[in-house]
DNA sequence: TTAGTTAGTTAGTCAAACTAATTATATGGA
DNA sequence: TCCATATAATTAGTTTGACTAACTAACTAA
């Protein structure tokens, strides 16, 4: 199997990624808030207020997921909903100011773990992974 | 931000590992075998029979979470287990000939989507994404 | 020998994902 | 115009995988 045939590559991806999210998780508990949520909210913060159905898309997980994701934001007071003037059906959601304070001091905590090991590599690694994550986002996209 | 900037590749990993995974759990339901238990059934495969305490720790998982899910596999005729001739605590857990047979059919499955999209990359970026799965696993390595 | 450690299991809890069903609103075609 | 269909969001119920705590059994060392 060639380093770079296609079915190994997948593989040992797929394993990275699985191994990497348990090995962060371990942060989960400190900050109080958990990746999922995290994740999203990062999304608002950093593409702005959107719809619901948007969030979901952007996440990839369906809008009865993202809406109990959004629910616990909300008595968080990380996010928060109000109703799209333009079509009574929809909510726009968007991060609060403690949502955006908490979000970086929750993925400060949670990426400690992975920053402290990314700092040890030489420049050219982190370059490299850096390119790599680039590149998992967008074999993610549909 | 400098893109080499810990944080920032650590945040850019951590995105990426997590929509990775999102896009490839839609096969999960076709496989019939989830995620962490074709991960762990991996483990058995490439690395041999082992402890469960073994297998747990490879994994990542406390030997509970372990404990479930290879009882899991045996239901499913994908594992065995049989007590450690040395340690009577002990048990060692290895993949059945059906558990093989379903590794290679499930992974495949698993993988068809990311495979699809790095078979359509240039040699050098499967390369790339190669070396920076071999990073990710070292990183992830406590 | 007995105190402490290690291996594994079981019970109970929780978060996050899904599907299916429900409600409310929009919209396009006869 | 009005009805059928589509879309937005929520709710209910289920499943999976993770955890901790508590337990039994077996090993090990003082």
């Amino acid at each position: 199997m060639a380093r770079t045939d296609s079915l190994h590559v997948a593989d040992r991806l797929h394993s990275a990624a699985i191994r990497l999210l348990r090995a962060v998780r371990v942060a989960d508990a400190e900050t109080g808030v958990t990746a999922p949520k995290l994740s999203a909210l990062s999304v608002l913060v950093f593409a702005g207020p959107m719809s619901l159905t948007a969030l979901a898309r952007n996440e990839q997980v369906t809008a009865a997921t993202m809406s109990k994701l959004v629910a616990d934001l909300e008595v968080e007071g990380l996010a928060s909903k109000r109703a799209d003037p333009a079509d009574k059906r929809g909510v726009r959601v968007e991060a609060t100011a403690k949502g955006r304070a908490i979000l970086d001091a929750g993925r400060k905590r949670r990426l400690a773990l992975l920053q402290a090991k990314l700092s040890q590599l030489p420049r050219e690694q982190r370059a490299l992974l850096a390119d790599a994550a680039e590149l998992m986002l967008e074999l993610a996209k549909s």
